[in-house]
This record gives C-alpha cells, sequence and structure tokens, in this order.
DNA sequence: TAGTTGGGTTTTTTT
DNA sequence: AACCCAACTA
C-alpha cells in the first residue's frame, strides 16, 4: 500500500483542532490516516508524544499502530498512549481504585466468573433460574452498567415492579460480592475508570492535562460509557478524533451505541466531518457487492465506497445439499486454487456467523492436509486447566477473592467437600470475612473435622506461595504452584485422551507468562493477570501459510484476497431472531455484519450456503440468505455447464423450515458441478406454480423458462406452496430424518439411482424410519435404508 | 466424597 | 450435538 495520501486523508490528518469525525468506508485507510496524524501531531505541530492517546478496542489493533507508529516517529513513540479501552481503564484503576474502595491489586472477572457470582447470588436470593435466567439478570446489569445505572438508582426506579425489582437486588447483591471479593467485571472497568474521573478532580484533571490529543479508532463501537470517559477526558479542548463506520457497527449486542457515531455532530456542534470513501482494498464488483447489500438499511450516513481499481473476478455462490458438503467443497475449493497456484493460504479466510459452524469446516480442513488457524471457539484462558491455574495465581495475588478460592481449594482433589465448603462460607457469612479468612479459622469452626487437616495444609500451602511470590518471577510462581500440588500428575491420573492437551495447555500458560514478562518487567502477576483477562483469541494468531476461519465478527479490520463466507442461509445468517417480525433493528445489524464480510475480500468472493443442517441436534432446512438476493446477479459466474435439476426440497414457507413443517413448499435444486471454475449453483428460481415439470433446467440459458425477467435478482421468487409434479429421475425432496415417511408397505416408490421397487417393510430405528424395498432392478434387489437418507418418492 | 447417569437446556456475535 | 446440573450409587 503506497504511503501517499489523498486529498481527503491529507485533510483529515491535518485537521488537529477541535472535534473530528472521520467517516471511513471499509479499506479507505483509516490506520494510515491514524498513524500519519500522529507522526503530523509530533513532526509538524511538536505536540509532545506523552500528549497523545489513541484507543482501539482489540489488543492486536492497539499493537499494530504502535507497530506503525514506531517506524514512522522515531524516539518517543513509545511514550504515546495506545491502547485499547479496557486496559487504559485498568492502567488507570490500577493506580486510583483505592479511591472507589477497592484495593489496587483488584482481579479482573470474565463472563464465567460473573456467572459463577450470580449463581450464588440467585440461591441465596431465592431467585430460581426458571423465574428469571442468570444471563438475563446480567446482561440486564451490563446493560445499566453501561447507561450509568447503580443499584441504588436502579433499586428506586424498579420499585413497583416485582420482577424488575428482584433483578435489582441481585444486582445489588452483585456488586456488593464483586466489591467484596475486590474484582471488577469487564463493564466495572469502564465504570470506575469514569467514576474516578467524575469523582476525583485531581485525577480528572492530571490525565486531562496529559491527553491533550485523542483519537479513537472503531468508534461505531463505542457504547454509552465509553462515550462519557473519552467525552471526559478530552475535557474543554475537545482535541477530539474519532475514526469509525456507521456501517460497519456490529457490537451492539454488547452495548454498542450507533447513536454515537450518528450525533457525532449533536454531541459537539463545532465538530467537522471527513468522509473517506475511497477503497483501496477491493475490486469493484466486491464493492457492488457490498454497497447493494448495505443499502437496504435505513439508519446510515448515506455514503457510497467506490475504488480505481478494475472490475475484477465475479463472485461465486454454491448451494449444496448439507453443509458436510458445503465443508467439503470449502476445502477442496481452496485446495484446489492452491495447487493451481491461485490463492495463497495466508490470503485466504473462511468466514461464517456462528462459532459452532467451525468445527465441520476444520474437519475438512485437516482431511485436506490444509494448514489453518481457527479463531474463537473456547478461549484459551476459560478452560478448565488453565482458569484453575489462574485461581492459584489470582488466590495468591488478591486474597479475598472468594471465586478463586473456591474454585481450587479442591483441585486438584484433596478430600474437601460441598458439606465441608457450605460450613465454611455460612462462618465466612456470618462474620463478613473472606472465605481465606475463614480457611484459616478452621480450628473455630463446627463439624469440619475431617477435613480439618487438609484445610490446614492448603492454608499453608497458599502461605508459602504469598511468601515464594515476593521474591519469584510469575513464570517461577506457576511451575512452584503445578510443582506443589502435582496439578500434572493428577491431570494425566484421572484424565483421559485430553490430558496431552491439558499439559500443553499449561505449558503454554507458561510460555505466555515469560513472553509477558519480558515485555513487561515491571507489570508483575497482578499485570500478567489483568493483561490475561483482557485478551482476546484473535489478538495472538501465529501468522504463517494458513488459512484463518473465524466468525464474521472475529474478522472485522482483516484482509484476505480470498475470502469464502460459509452459511449463507436466511436463520443462520441473517440468525434466525433478527429474521423475525419485529426486529428490524437486529437485522440491520446483521446486514452490517453481512458488509463486513464482504469487504474483506480484496479479489475472490464466494458464498456457500447448504439445504439441510444440523443445528443444536435438529435438521434445519433454510433458504439463501436475503442478503444474497440483494447483490445483483450480475456480478455472480454465471456459466452453468449443463446444470440440471435433480432434486426437490420441501421447506417450511413461513419461518424457514425449522423442522416442523407447517406449510410445505418445494424448491427444484440444480445440480452442482464442483469443482468447475466457472460453476454456479444458485437455487433455480424456475418454480412459478404454472411450471409443474422439469427434465432439466439450464441457467444462463433458458432463464425464462426459469422464470426469471431481464434485470431480476436471482433469487427474488414467490413460492406458491403447490406441490410439484416431477418427471424423470427427479426424486421427492429429504423429508427431515425421523419422520415417518408417506409411502406404506406395499406401495411402489422410486430411488434416485436403484429405480422403482416396492416396499416390504417400514420399521422406526432409533433415529429415523429403516425402509426395506425389492427393487424391480435386479441388480439391486433386496435393500434396506434410512427414509430420510434414500429419499424415495412415491410413484405408481 | 466421588464418579456416573439421566434429564433438561441451549440467542449468535466478545472486550 | 454438547453441555451442565441434580440425583443416584459405590
Amino acid at each position: 500500500m503506497s504511503d501517499i495520501l489523498n486529498d481527503r486523508q491529507r485533510e483529515a490528518v491535518e485537521l488537529t483542532e477541535g472535534p473530528l469525525l472521520i467517516l471511513a468506508g471499509a479499506g479507505s485507510g483509516k490506520t494510515r490516516v491514524l498513524t500519519h496524524r500522529i507522526a503530523y501531531l509530533i513532526d509538524k505541530c511538536g505536540v509532545d508524544p506523552w500528549n497523545i492517546m489513541a484507543i482501539t478496542f482489540t489488543n492486536k489493533a492497539a499493537g499494530e499502530m504502535r507497530e506503525r507508529v514506531d517506524k514512522m516517529v522515531g524516539a518517543g513513540a513509545e511514550s504515546i498512549w495506545i491502547s485499547t479501552f479496557h486496559s487504559s481503564c485498568v492502567r488507570m484503576l490500577r493506580r486510583f481504585a483505592d479511591r472507589l474502595g477497592y484495593d489496587n491489586s483488584f482481579t479482573i472477572y470474565d463472563t464465567d466468573d460473573t456467572k459463577s457470582v450470580m449463581k450464588g447470588i440467585m440461591k441465596r436470593l431465592q431467585i430460581s433460574n426458571e423465574d428469571i435466567k442468570e444471563r438475563t439478570i446480567l446482561s440486564r446489569i451490563s446493560d445499566l452498567k453501561n447507561n450509568g445505572i447503580w443499584p441504588d438508582e436502579f433499586t428506586l426506579s424498579s420499585s413497583g415492579d416485582f420482577r424488575e425489582a428482584r433483578i435489582a437486588s441481585a444486582y445489588r447483591a452483585y456488586q456488593n460480592e464483586l466489591l467484596k471479593n475486590n474484582a471488577m467485571d469487564f463493564d466495572d472497568l469502564l465504570v470506575n475508570a469514569v467514576e474516578l474521573l467524575k469523582t476525583n478532580k485531581d485525577v480528572r484533571e492530571s490525565y486531562q492535562d496529559r491527553l491533550k490529543y485523542i483519537m479513537v479508532d472503531e468508534y461505531q463501537d463505542t457504547n454509552t460509557i465509553q462515550f462519557e470517559f473519552i467525552r471526559i477526558l478530552a475535557g474543554t479542548k475537545h482535541n477530539i478524533c474519532v475514526v469509525g463506520d456507521d456501517d460497519q457497527s456490529i457490537y451492539k449486542f454488547r452495548g454498542a451505541n450507533i447513536r454515537n457515531i450518528l450525533d457525532f455532530e449533536l454531541h459537539f456542534p463545532e465538530a467537522k466531518v471527513i468522509r473517506l470513501e475511497q477503497n483501496y482494498r477491493s475490486t469493484q464488483v466486491i464493492l457492488d457487492a457490498a454497497n447493494s447489500v448495505i443499502r437496504n438499511n435505513s439508519e446510515r450516513k448515506e455514503k457510497s465506497l467506490w475504488t480505481d481499481r478494475a472490475s475484477g473476478n465475479a463472485l461465486h455462490f454454491m448451494q449444496f445439499q448439507t453443509a458436510y458438503e458445503e465443508a467439503e467443497f470449502i476445502a477442496s475449493d481452496i485446495k484446489r486454487r492452491n495447487r493451481e497456484g491461485k490463492l495463497h493460504y495466508d490470503e485466504t479466510a473462511v468466514l461464517y456467523r456462528t462459532n459452532a459452524q467451525a468445527r465441520l469446516i476444520e474437519e475438512q480442513m485437516v482431511s485436506s492436509s490444509i494448514p489453518y488457524n481457527v479463531v474463537g471457539g473456547v478461549n484459551f484462558y476459560a478452560r478448565k486447566e488453565i482458569k484453575d491455574v489462574l485461581a492459584y495465581l489470582k488466590t495468591v495475588d488478591n486474597g479475598v477473592d472468594d471465586l478463586a478460592v473456591k474454585r481450587i481449594i479442591n483441585v486438584p482433589r484433596r478430600g474437601i467437600g460441598g458439606t465441608t465448603i457450605s460450613r465454611i462460607e455460612e462462618y465466612a457469612a456470618e462474620r463478613n470475612i473472606s472465605f481465606f479468612n475463614a480457611l484459616e479459622d478452621i480450628d473455630y469452626i463446627e463439624g469440619a473435622g475431617r477435613a480439618k487437616s487438609k484445610i490446614e495444609n492448603f492454608v499453608t500451602m497458599i502461605r508459602v506461595f504469598r511468601a515464594k511470590a515476593e521474591t519469584l518471577s510469575v513464570t517461577e510462581l506457576i511451575k512452584d504452584i503445578l510443582k506443589s500440588t502435582d496439578y500434572i500428575e493428577k491431570i494425566e491420573a484421572d484424565s483421559d485422551e485430553q490430558a496431552m492437551e491439558k499439559t500443553e495447555n499449561v505449558e503454554e500458560l507458561i510460555s505466555k507468562a515469560a513472553i509477558y514478562e519480558e515485555a513487561d518487567p515491571e507489570g508483575g502477576l497482578s499485570g500478567f493477570l489483568a493483561e490475561v483477562a483482557l485478551v482476546s483469541d484473535i489478538d495472538d494468531i501465529e501468522g504463517g501459510e494458513r488459512v484463518l476461519l473465524t466468525t464474521l465478527h472475529g474478522a472485522k479490520g482483516l484482509e484476505f484476497s480470498n475470502v469464502y463466507i460459509a452459511g449463507m442461509e436466511d436463520g443462520i445468517f441473517p440468525g434466525y431472531v433478527s429474521t423475525l417480525e419485529g426486529n428490524e433493528e437486529d437485522l440491520e445489524e446483521e446486514r452490517r455484519l453481512a458488509y463486513v464480510g464482504i469487504t474483506r475480500a480484496k479479489d475472490n468472493l464466494t458464498f456457500t450456503a447448504a439445504r439441510s443442517r444440523m443445528v443444536r441436534g435438529e435438521m434445519q432446512y433454510n433458504k439463501t440468505s436475503r442478503f444474497l438476493n440483494e447483490i445483483p446477479r450480475e456480478l455472480f459466474v454465471e456459466k452453468v455447464p449443463s446444470a440440471k435439476v435433480y432434486d426437490l426440497v420441501e421447506y417450511d414457507d413461513d419461518s424457514y423450515a425449522r423442522s416442523s413443517f407447517k406449510k410445505k413448499a418445494y424448491e427444484p435444486v440444480v445440480s452442482l458441478n464442483a469443482g468447475e471454475d466457472t460453476s454456479y449453483a444458485g437455487r433455480d428460481t424456475s418454480y412459478s406454480g404454472k411450471k409443474k415439470e422439469y427434465e432439466s433446467v439450464v441457467l444462463g440459458k433458458s432463464k425464462k423458462a426459469a422464470g426469471y425477467d431481464k434485470g431480476q435478482r436471482y433469487g427474488d421468487y414467490k413460492p406458491t406452496g403447490v406441490k410439484a409434479l416431477v418427471k424423470g429421475g427427479i426424486t421427492k425432496g429429504i423429508a427431515g430424518a425421523g419422520e415417518k415417511p408417506d409411502y406404506e408397505v406395499g406401495d411402489k416408490v422410486r430411488h434416485i439411482k436403484f429405480g422403482r421397487g416396492t416396499v416390504k417393510e417400514i420399521k422406526k430405528g432409533t433415529k429415523d424410519y429403516e425402509v426395506t424395498v425389492t427393487f424391480d432392478d435386479e441388480k439391486y434387489g433386496n435393500k434396506i435404508m434410512m427414509a430420510g437418507f434414500a429419499k424415495l418418492v412415491k410413484c405408481e
């Protein structure tokens, strides 16, 4: 990428004073602008690097910016404050949390931790999980925090409503518990940092004085409290430059407030706005696709990406019978193109909506021996063995973190059971002391007879660790803990196949600690634990010649020459909930996600979909994604070598066929010639209700016969629900496996390969009906087959 | 106390 | 399908 700025970019770089909103479309060089701006401030305006702050969302983005700025600025670059929102807050709170009643060595609770805490509270307050789910309460609490509403205020406002009042009491108890444990959740980091700045004039002014120029990346993803944070820091000078793209706002579920960017000019009336619309990343075809999708959103700042790149390769869309075949295709296509020298693995990504979809694709990558990285799934730091070791470290670092202590008191097993723990909890609650303090009082606790000596040993062990922590490095401390507790040996002793992996993970943790200590020798144990709490998986993906598998969310900010977007189905992407009546806002967010996905591609973009897929143990039959329908048909590769209707699939006409069929409709499936470079296998939309017979349909050639009008987008059609009559080797669609077949013993049926036959027996199997058929063709004779798989169709 | 089993549940995305 | 939890058994 050239380092020469275009006019708009230059303007954005040089407008250093006052509030500035840079609306930066995907691939428009926003990072380039930000880094140049920092360099400009230092070199041309004489600003001290110490006075500059740049805030990002991920550690990865922060790291990349740091690297680029280092190269441009040289000496002094290290004193620029570049970090994420959460890390910035931690940094402030590590110095001043005592002003808010916390100890400066507070721990950070992740989502799992907060769940455990909430579970305990609900038990105590006798809120049953059936009445209000813990997840519901936690997300309410998160909302409330993000809107600056504290338990006291919420208790008042909710007093009239029973259910709300219970949530309020849970909120209050939760907050007390965290404070008692000297812990903060992710939201607290922001909330408390803002509180700190608001209530402490000296702190606020010292930061305001230092941070004279503030830049915020991915501004569209900020939430209300984050806005508050930067607004306070910007003080009265308002030297705040935010960069974002409202079309890429995809974190509403996490509290992101799209109004922050839409209303920037209301918050700062003197704000200047600069639009960056020239895209340096993608071909025109890809941009056209992106633009044509996002155009369907209503609440957005009008803009349109353009490029002077050539129009480029056409888009591909492939639809398959099953998610398995979809995955198979993606892997084989990548493999083939790589073999032909048309694709580099490290320039390739497979994107999907949900982490669950990764599994099948990953399997196919393995069997095609394609090197790959998967982001997401179970976060490294969320794994049991890692959380165990971290809980030891937290127990050493922050003695009042009851959650950590309770986690490890019997891990590895040392014969301290539930009854004993409850006793100790009661004792601690009566005296309002921490769980660990209660352990130290074990002599005075009744009914702890047998466990007593075990607890004494535990307490002694932790005390020894604490003493050692004064001198040992984090890596040494971890090793010492593992050795003293025989942790590794215990893993190997009682767990099975996963022992290897667990051991490797623990070793990985040690090397991560080593890396941390080298990078930040002053950080210590608290620093390491804080860092670990705030890293995400995408942050430490190893590079190399590897295909990246990630969710669409995970792909934000990245770019690849080749992008595959899998699972293009209504109900998957867009997600089911967002397709329901009244959820238009959610649907728009999904559409932005589609926009993000499409704009990751530089040169080649392939969409795939499956007609049927297993979701949470149940078979789903989904229509192709409505987002595909929003892309002009002309942008796709169209030549189809003699596509044939070879199957009909039934789906639920009104709600995307979630296993229970109400209204049934049928649509023809066009055969796929996978592997052909020109293959285009869209749903053929030929079924109009009038035409009831198909021999074959050739896309491209007989569009008219297939029900298309010129200019019509492929996929725009209305199924009539009339059952299609089918001739010539076309079988009826897959009924859901396990559904009773609509033929009976004695009926004549047709099989796609074996031809005509007579049903001899129908037996209900464990998962599906087993059907025995005697085929007319003696070659095949008697066959037993699964009804859902055999796709037998009744005939005369 | 610990291991097993059966039953019930599951928003999708994550700092 | 996968996970978690409660109840049951050794």
